[in-house]
DNA sequence: GAGCACTGC
């Protein structure tokens, strides 16, 4: 398929309508005046309501680029970024890059000449590094706010505080109309103050657009089940056999699920009358290949429906046409992280009211339809409104780090438009120390934390890439590609054809004793030995778009690394020939610099079957089926990340260590634990 | 022994 070599090109743009035909155009000079008036701006509007391409090119038209300043339109994917910017454009008939343009990582498709920008809300975190009160721009817009994303979350607090010092500045939120107040009242001064001389009542207003939707009726279940599966399955059948034409899109919590729902849906087509509509069943999540996820665009064969079973994915990242229902299982896997374990779980938890409603909305984009809601209509009403802020629930240690490195010294008492449990805080600053970005009065070190804050990676990968710098380590260049390789999200190693075999045999081609950070190197090596071969990466079941990827992730750290004063191309000429530098041969080099990073996450393999223990002895790990240590034995290990599935515990991305090297280079961690034993 | 919701720099 070609798309494999282009995943970005948004694959169906959403619904067209002309502009002059939105309801927003009858907005515009309310719109306008609210603007210029006030600060703040908050735009309730449904999807379908054009404010994401109207309000730049009204801010536009009012004059707000005439001295030279930009307008930014954040965006929470980089799809949306990119597919936004080329329908402005084409209204406003210019190049894309020219007068309106996009800047997301790795593509910067902007010019002299841009004067609207759209961009990722984590860019601009990044750009107010380079210009902390936004000096280029007049008018910022946070675009799904209401998603309440990490990194929109805390946009929105850095903004508020750009406020205070700018006056000249107008900042535009779009939010659902739950949100609405909260986002006023978190940037409205406080009773009885002022801020460039205007109080509460006078700094901000909502605007509320019609979206042009189609209405969606409604059903609840009548009985509560335990099993949404099979009740999907039956309801699928339901539509099918009563209800007229239209695709059905089905909200379930993982590709397990999906599959067996497709195998159930299996046995019943089969018992079909061969007169009846045929049923086309198509899985949709984030982890199939990319050639697979395309066959949900295309149009259904004629006397056929098509069932699209999907994660979360379908509900705010991809948009599908000619839905008509939806069937809600009313569940979300949602990954939360336990302060006190420093452990992430992925859990299947009920979805918020905000979601049910934003799930059914999918049935009405081209015609009327219908929501099949898996559940009853007391259980809707005793959901949460809305879904937990992920800055509730997340490791906190990249932002903080962040912060910091914006010069916001007091992280606890920072303006969080949801203040995060003081655990989570207390982990992440607990973390950093250890890890030796922060002193002891949690002020960033110069330049060791200051330089983990510039580092797209986790701080704890971030401090191994800086470590393999040093002489003792001299592997930058194997830690380049192992980093870059970690920052993938999708799996490397997919099965092509649907054959888990092929897939474990070209696993066990790369694997090395010395664990899965030296197996994911042998795979990058391979990968790009190969010349970024489609073919090579077929016959060894690895996913082609990852590995692109993480040739552009492994470019841009090395750049890093560069501005840093680090010389990358100089440890180039280490090859094999040069192994030792100070004797100890490069794997080992490498395993140990890994320690230097990932001491906190170290365990000790317990049995033959895959179990091990954490280093106080209290906890049993196991190690993830596609790790090395699966099928091989170890002592110590230090592993990448741990998840909690299913009452499990997993371990990830794990590579051999001694003990020794833990208490090296560790030393107040390892040293006190040694002496309790 | 048997698994990976979704984004982003």
């Amino acid at each position: 398929m070609a798309d494999e070599e282009d995943p970005d090109v948004p694959i169906l743009p959403d619904l067209y309508k002309p502009p002059a035909l939105l309801p927003i155009a009858q907005l515009k000079d309310q719109l306008l005046y609210t603007i210029e008036t006030y600060p703040v701006t908050i735009v309730v509007g449904a999807t379908g309501s054009g404010k994401t391409t109207q309000i730049p090119k009204f801010c536009l038209d009012a004059g707000w680029c005439a001295d030279g300043k930009q307008i930014a339109v954040t965006q929470p994917r980089r799809i949306a970024a990119t597919s936004v910017a080329a329908r402005v454009a084409e209204e406003l008939g210019t190049l894309l890059g020219q007068r309106v343009g996009y800047s997301i990582r790795f593509e910067d498709v902007t010019s002299a000449n841009t004067q609207v920008k759209f961009l990722t809300d984590g860019l601009l975190l990044r750009e107010m590094l380079v210009d902390p009160l936004l000096n280029r721009y007049s008018v910022i817009m946070v675009d799904e706010a209401h998603e309440r994303s990490l990194s929109s979350d805390i946009l929105l607090s850095l903004l508020k505080k750009v406020l205070r010092k700018r006056d000249d500045l107008r900042v535009v939120v779009s939010s659902a109309t739950l949100e609405a107040e909260r986002f006023l009242n978190f940037f409205a001064p406080d009773e009885g103050e002022k801020v460039h001389g205007k109080s509460k009542e006078e700094y901000g207003r909502i605007v509320g657009i019609q979206g042009r939707t189609y209405p969606v009726e409604i059903q609840y279940i009548i009985e509560p089940t335990n099993n949404y599966v099979e009740a999907a399955v039956d309801a699928i059948m339901n539509i099918h056999t009563s209800e007229s034409d239209g695709d059905i899109l089905v909200f379930l919590t993982g590709r397990e699920e999906i599959d067996d729902t497709i195998d159930l849906l299996g046995d019943r087509i089969a018992d079909m009358s061969s007169k009846q509509q045929k049923l086309l069943t198509l899985p949709l999540y984030a982890g199939l290949p990319t050639d697979a996820q395309m066959f949900v665009f295309q149009k259904a064969p004629t006397n056929t429906r098509k069932v699209i079973l999907s994660t979360n994915i379908a509900e705010a990242s991809v948009t599908i046409d000619d839905i008509v229902y939806v069937i809600d299982s009313g569940y979300v896997k949602l990954r939360t992280y336990d302060a006190r374990l420093g452990i992430e779980t992925l859990n299947v938890l009920p979805v918020s009211q905000a979601s049910a409603t934003q799930r059914a909305g999918r049935a009405g984009r081209t015609r009327p339809g219908k929501c099949f809601r898996l559940y009853t209509e007391e259980t809707y009403k005793s959901l949460e409104e809305a879904t937990f802020p992920e800055i509730q629930r997340s490791n906190l240690a990249p932002v903080i780090l962040q912060l910091l490195n914006l010069g916001i010294t007091n992280v606890v008492r920072f303006d969080y438009l949801s203040p995060p449990p003081s655990s989570l805080i207390t982990r992440a600053l607990d973390l950093l120390y250890s890890l030796g970005a922060l002193d002891i009065h949690a002020r960033l070190t110069k330049p060791l934390g200051t330089r983990m804050a510039e580092l797209p990676l986790p701080p704890q990968l971030a401090r191994t890439l800086l470590s393999s710098c040093a002489p003792q380590f001299s592997c930058v260049n194997e830690m380049l590609s192992i980093c870059a390789m970690l920052t993938l999200q999708s799996p490397v190693f997919v099965a092509h054809d649907g054959s888990k075999a092929a897939l474990e045999a070209a696993r066990r081609r790369f694997s090395v004793r010395q664990g899965d950070h030296l197996t994911l190197y042998n795979v990058f090596q391979a990968f790009v030995s190969s010349g970024a071969s489609v073919l090579f990466c077929r016959e060894n079941a690895l996913n082609h778009k990852s590995l692109v990827r993480a040739v552009s992730v492994r470019k841009q750290l090395a750049a890093y690394l560069s501005r840093f004063g680090v010389d990358v191309s100089a440890t180039a000429v280490c090859g094999p020939e040069v192994l030792a530098a100070g004797g100890v041969p490069l794997p080992e080099r490498i395993c140990r610099c890994l320690a230097t990073g990932l001491f906190a996450h170290a365990a000790r393999m317990k049995g033959e079957d895959g179990s091990f223990v954490t280093v106080d002895g209290k906890t049993v790990l196991w190690a993830h089926p596609s790790s090395v240590f699966f099928h091989r034995k170890a002592e110590w290990v230090v592993y990448t990340e741990m998840l909690e599935t299913k009452g499990k515990i997993y371990i990830r991305d794990l590579s051999s260590v001694e003990m020794d090297w833990l208490v090296e280079y560790a030393p107040e961690v390892y040293r006190v634990r040694e002496g309790k034993r």
